[in-house]
RNA sequence: GGAUGGGUUCCCGAGUGGCCAAAGGGAGCAGACUGUAAAUCUGCCGUCGCAGACUUCGGUGGUUCGAAUCCACCCCCAUCCA
């Protein structure tokens, strides 16, 4: 049987995935789904470069604003949710349109993935105590070895953070992370994904950033980080890790002023960037689409075209 | 014109005779990533293929076995006095 095809729109910010998803969604009678780990926030608008009513020109987007900056949200929460919504899609004729930066969260959507037990604060409070004594990263490591050599062989010691869920992992269902992987490796995807990035040479795109920031700045973003403030989200809020809204938020703040903020804005995204693109070249699945210099309709088209390919190796 | 403080590798900045290709940070590049992922973490970062060799610390000359570090002169910058 035919496996159901979705269109996955990744690669780095500020690249035009927005836009493009909504052109290919026009010529495919698709929706856009986002994959956003920010964008899922409401009132999280300018910052993340969230398509406004007339940017989705009336194709319908799904995963935007769906939850409140106070709630806590992950990747696996994000396959929960799209799931669903991929075969709804399917059973009505739409093409789904990922479109997204976020890694973790479109492999969520489009391949199987357990994620094991959710996060327990009790166990990860008594793990980071360890890590925060002397010599408790390595400790940390060492516990690791015990339970599950080949993680601990992957994971630096001073990954602090995927160390502590590998052993969390393991306290919580008696499974070891390394296992988890591979059960999940030898589940095919259900979904006929073609994936697509658009490339740009990296100056090029560093400028499309620090001038999108600009932008932001300019539609209010100022406005729209101190109404997040005015939430007195609790210290370690993903939403609080948004790129835009931190700086801003510490220039309020009085940690630095609006200048820095901004030029720190800039900073971070472009490293933000810089590690999508890592992320997505690991992908083999991705086809890299050159957008320099090619209207946004060409493209589309291509992107399109090749979605629809049997041989998605061909050119079309 | 005088006084003082400075000029260090892309940037900031430490270094005051050998342990210095030169701390630290930033930028840049490369990479990792299975329930915080716009997060978190790693490596490289003067040149040459490593050992090692070679060029570098405003300029020129000098002192010394040996200088980014000491001396002389010169150039430039900052502040103050005139």
């Amino acid at each position: 049987m035919e496996k159901p095809l979705v269109i996955v729109l990744c690669g780095p910010t500020a690249s035009g995935k927005t836009a493009c998803a909504v052109e290919v969604a026009k010529l495919l009678h698709g929706e856009v789904i986002s994959a956003d780990s920010m964008q899922i926030y409401r009132g999280m608008d300018i910052g993340t470069a969230k398509p406004d009513a007339a940017e989705m020109g009336g194709v319908a987007h799904h995963m935007l604003s769906i939850i409140d900056p106070w709630e806590s949200f992950s990747a696996a929460a994000y396959g929960q949710a799209v799931k669903p919504l991929l075969a709804q899609m399917h059973a009505r004729g739409v093409v789904p349109v990922l479109c997204g930066g976020t890694g973790l969260y479109i492999n969520a959507a489009i391949q199987p993935m357990g994620f094991s037990a959710q996060g327990d604060a009790r166990v990860r409070a008594e793990l980071e105590e360890i890590a925060a004594q002397p010599e408790g990263r390595v400790r940390l490591h060492e516990m690791l070895e015990r339970v599950d050599p080949d993680s601990a062989a992957r994971l630096h010691v001073n990954d602090q953070r995927r160390v502590i869920r590998a052993l969390e992992v393991y306290r919580l269902t008696g499974r070891t992370l390394t296992e988890q992987i591979r059960l999940d490796m030898q589940n095919e995807s259900e979904y006929d994904a073609r994936m697509f990035a658009l490339s740009w040479p990296r100056e090029a795109l560093y400028e499309r950033i620090d001038r999108r920031v600009d932008q932001m700045m300019q539609n209010g973003l100022k406005e729209e980080a101190r109404a997040l403030l005015k939430l007195n989200l609790p210290e370690g809020a993903t939403a609080m890790q948004a790129i835009g809204y931190k700086e801003i938020i510490q220039a309020l703040n009085g940690q630095t002023d609006m200048q820095s903020a901004v030029e720190a804005i800039k900073q971070g995204s472009r490293h933000y960037a810089k590690r999508q693109i890592t992320w997505f070249k690991r992908d083999r699945r991705v086809q890299w689409i050159e957008a320099q210099g090619r209207s946004l309709t060409d493209i589309s088209r291509e992107i399109a075209c090749r979605a629809l390919k049997k041989q998605p190796d061909k050119p079309c």
